[in-house]
DNA sequence: CTTTAATTTTATCCTTTGGTAAAATATATC
DNA sequence: GATATATTTTACCAAAGGATAAAATTAAAG
């Protein structure tokens, strides 16, 4: 679950490891693992302002000392969460590949998202808070790392329509109505359950919206 | 701009009126509209926690104490913010009418909610960050209130998909996606700022928009 | 104008919260 | 098993934050 290999967030020399020479021992893993987990709960229902140390570290089922002896501050906390889930949330997009047909493609990437939303719905949400409240950690990676690689994919549709696969649609909108729509099964979670009673942890449901979604979009944007 | 006639969430007897007789003056309307207007921007940048009535009445341009005079407890204050947004957001949904035709009647549809991201995309995100973080004050609005209309409207999009006017789609699926994409422009405005720089103040982008949706929307689900 | 009620300010309280210091305990290594 | 190092606990602090009390000021009504 450590996929922060060459992300852009500010990587802070070691600052949040523990001072000494032992690290990596199997308890320090478990534990900064624990406390992600916890924290990615934590942040996701109360956001990053919202959320407090006792919260996390009473779900961490450890006292607030030690917790701050894995994460000197919520800050960097919180950003060690981020870290985590933006690499994982931008993976699938890196994938597109002009080489194939777009319906291949579009339609391997709207599976990639929907099960993203099924499998780390709380990590979405945490995502989803950050960008509600303005990224105001984020910004600066919003502005560089994400603007260049959609920049990128954009290239990528618009060959695509260029060749006549795919019909007149604009690369940045269709590629926010992917997010929007495959996110807001994991971000309005509480919502779908409201009205459905249901969730994308439910195989059928999730089969369900997965095809629905597929299958009007897709609709919509082949020739 | 006050909407809150009928509207279900728990009305509290006059709690939080100024006490005396002379209720309504001009001084209490503009007083309370500041307030309301100042606790929906920090509400939607920090969420109901991570908000601060100081951070508040400072927007408001008055004391925290006197703040507290028009509106007891942090808490009323939040519930007056959502009680003012959830009726201006459901409205469009309302109006929905199996008369007319689906075409018309969706693209409306759109038009309505596409606008409201515009017109209050801060009032959008206050809602998203109450539904992201699980709904802990609406949920029983969204269990009886929604639901019930939600219910409503489903029926009636049933009812074009059996008349033939409409593709079989799901009814609720086709609902949640307009939300989804809809509000996606207000909620995440700051992504869309980092990839494209533009926002839907700018006409000529909010059209753009607001047709591409359509554009993709209405070719996925007419017959 | 005076009187009464509404509004605003000042001072203050108590709790929560992020964070530190240092002692105590556990773990690894020789 | 002694020693050094890593981890955890206990006790605490200063600032922030929600809220109240009461005095001071302003506005309305007669």
């Amino acid at each position: 679950m450590t996929l922060n290999q060459g992300f852009p967030l500010p990587a802070e020399p070691d600052a949040d490891r523990a001072g000494g020479k032992r690290r990596d021992s199997r308890i320090q893993v478990r534990n900064r693992e624990k406390i992600l987990a916890a924290a990615t709960e934590i942040f996701s229902m109360y956001g990053r302002r919202g959320a407090t140390l006792d919260l996390i570290a009473e779900k961490a089922a450890m006292s607030k000392p030690n917790l701050l002896y894995y994460f000197s501050s919520k800050e960097k906390l919180y950003l060690a969460v981020l870290r985590d889930i933006l690499e994982i949330w931008l993976q699938p997009l890196k994938e597109l590949d002009e080489r194939e047909s777009p319906e291949r493609e579009i339609s391997a990437y709207i599976d990639q998202k929907i099960r993203f939303s099924q499998l780390y719905p709380t990590a979405s949400r945490v995502f989803a808070n950050e960008i509600v409240a303005g990224a105001p950690v984020l910004k600066p990676v919003l502005d560089s790392y994400l603007r260049d690689i959609v920049k990128k994919k954009a290239r990528v549709i618009r060959k695509w329509v260029k060749r006549g696969e795919l019909a007149d649609v604009d690369p940045y909108h269709l590629i926010m109505m992917i997010w929007a729509v495959t996110q807001h099964y994991a971000d309005f979670a509480v919502q779908i359950d409201s009205l459905l009673g249901k969730s994308l942890d439910d195989e059928r449901f999730y089969n369900q919206t997965r095809k629905h979604i597929k299958r009007i979009l897709m609709r919509g944007i082949l020739k």
